[in-house]
DNA sequence: TTCGCGCATGTAAACGGTAACATTGACACA
DNA sequence: TGTGTCAATGTTACCGTTTACATGCGCGAA
């Protein structure tokens, strides 16, 4: 390993020029920087990224906790983490949770030791074990999406959900529906709450009733939406518009619908959440809202590091907008 | 920030004695050791990663080149990274390159300068900087589905393109076609010779005409499936298959298709590559080919591990299993 | 009783940088 | 000529661990 010191040696100076020219070049004569460059090319050293990292007391890293990395939603997110990330001059560490509290643990134990500055949790679960949760206290933290669940509160850069909710009661109101139904994903998180609720007071407005055996679902999944459908057509009052919380559910309601030998949306208009890629080009094509899902990534970085810095909180809460995109998953209720 | 030597005080021993009874605790006797335990839970004392590893010159880190994020197969490949690198004590850098040379060397280098171990690569490019070349000669590093261009041969876990072609060919004959067209990724890759030539080598075998007219396409996304199946329809005489390099640019095709106003598969069949998630249930279901995504990446981080520890590569070529999934998006040659 | 062995612990030197402080010398100015 | 200033560089302590080596002590064997 060729360190600092080779190359001191190699130039004719001590290691505290080899250093100043690498990290401050203008506190160095010109003769001596060019001398110094050239023994560094020469031994072909690279400084080592442990040793200022550990001197500095800063890894530079962040690490992010996400519950299922086959999700495009949450790699959009990701893309806009990293892009944030590398132009702050930090690296992303990723924490593939697949929900488990014990990788969660983990991952987020990573801050504790060092290992990184900050974290970003995709999920709604506080990623601490009980042991770690009063050193947890003052971290650097920020959540995407879903609010953590803790006393402390945490900045989260979210949707508003309950609107985005509202809007697309209204667009299926607007397409005559009176029998609604809903595929949720996970349950006991912050958006079902939010979001049923948004549809819940737009159908109360309306005087359209909303049962609780007409919410099905569990997870945001394409097995979820498919098992979703196969209960709610085994209702006496077949729906004949269903929410699902994400694109995934939609996909596989869609499937499932069109498998049962009926149309989409002509006996049962599908509508989703997160408007993925491959959204617009399903049979038929997804009503669904679009969320900023990059921009939601970046923010999370932007709020994280500044953290980081110890720079004061401004907001705790940031809501990014939401859009409605209209595409033809979503029609004229049946007569 | 409590260290090591708050720890030592408190329990009123050396650093060496925490240090030891952390790492390897049967050297301490059971006294002293509850008492430094006890130490470490009253100051709330984690071990500075950085330190540890500045000591021992390992980062115990890896670092993926992705060249997109959003890809579903490439992030089915991270996860079984993910889950082997977890078991292994590694944790993974995420470096999204979105094929950016400037991106791919700066995310390389961080091997060079201790930040990482070893690095994945999951594009074709060999991803250092050409002033880093040299001092990347022995660096760990294995590429993933595609080979990395160099004189050097690095290990490579890879799928049999050339069966996996034939497979597909040879499917797609028995139901009669005669003419194909293709549209392909990125082009100059590995893998676009090798499945090209093995489409080629089964028409040939039954002197069926391929000419490079009926070869389109460039990258790996939707947008490619559609403006291949657009130029492929204004030709002459159009194809009644199509192979698709993978399922992305398959979807985008079978939704090309359908927006012209033909049929998959009774007018032209379709088939993808990767068997990603939502295949088994877009309209129709694509045929394709299963590539075992996960263990590919698990398998990189075995040799890529055995590769930091210095052991001897056994096989710098492994290839995996391929399984050809037959579903509606292939059918019978329209008369 | 003395010697030697081995366990438990302490001391201090690493690891590879960085940065505060010290030193040197050139130069300007009185 | 003496003094002060400043730029360029060297010296050295330090970041938080780990670990080779040193020390001390108890105990069994001779």
């Amino acid at each position: 390993m060729t360190n600092i010191k080779k190359v001191s040696e190699l130039a004719g100076v001590s290691t505290a020029t080899v250093s100043r020219t690498l990290k401050s070049p203008d506190q160095v004569s010109q003769a001596t920087r060019e001398k110094v460059l050239e023994a560094v090319k020469a031994a072909g050293y690279r400084p080592n990224w442990l040793a200022s990292s550990v001197k500095s007391g800063r890894s530079n890293t962040i690490v992010v906790l996400v519950p299922n990395l086959v999700n495009p939603f949450f790699m959009r997110i990701i893309g806009g983490i990293e892009q944030a990330a590398q132009e702050k001059g930090f690296s992303v560490l990723l924490g593939d949770t697949q929900g488990s509290p014990e990788r969660e643990h983990e991952y987020a134990s990573m801050v504790l030791t060092n290992r990184a500055d900050g974290l970003i949790q995709l999920d709604h679960s506080f990623p601490f074990s009980a042991a770690d949760a009063d050193l947890a206290e003052d971290l650097p933290m920020v959540s995407v999406c879903e609010r953590i669940a803790s006393e402390k509160k945490y900045p989260v850069i979210e949707l508003d959900n309950y609107a985005a909710s509202r809007a697309l009661a209204h667009h299926l109101l607007g397409y005559g529906h009176k029998h609604f139904a809903a595929i949720v994903g996970q349950i006991s998180s912050q958006i079902y709450r939010e979001r049923l609720a948004g549809i819940r007071s737009v159908l109360q407005e309306e005087q359209i009733p909303f049962e609780q055996a007409q919410i099905t679902g569990g997870a945001y999944t394409i097995e979820a939406g498919i098992a979703g459908v196969e209960h709610l057509l085994s209702l006496p009052q077949r729906p004949t518009a269903i929410f699902c919380f994400n694109d995934d559910i939609a996909i596989g309601a869609v499937h499932a619908i069109k498998k049962a030998g009926l149309r989409v949306p002509e006996d049962i208009s599908v509508v989703g959440f997160d408007n993925i890629k491959v959204s617009a080009f399903i049979d038929p094509p997804l009503t669904t809202v679009d969320q900023p899902a990059y921009d939601m990534g970046r923010r999370a970085v932007e709020v994280l590091v500044s953290q980081i810095r110890g720079e004061p909180l401004v907001r705790s809460k940031e809501v990014l907008p939401f859009q409605l995109i209209e595409r033809e998953s979503s029609g004229p209720a049946p007569l």
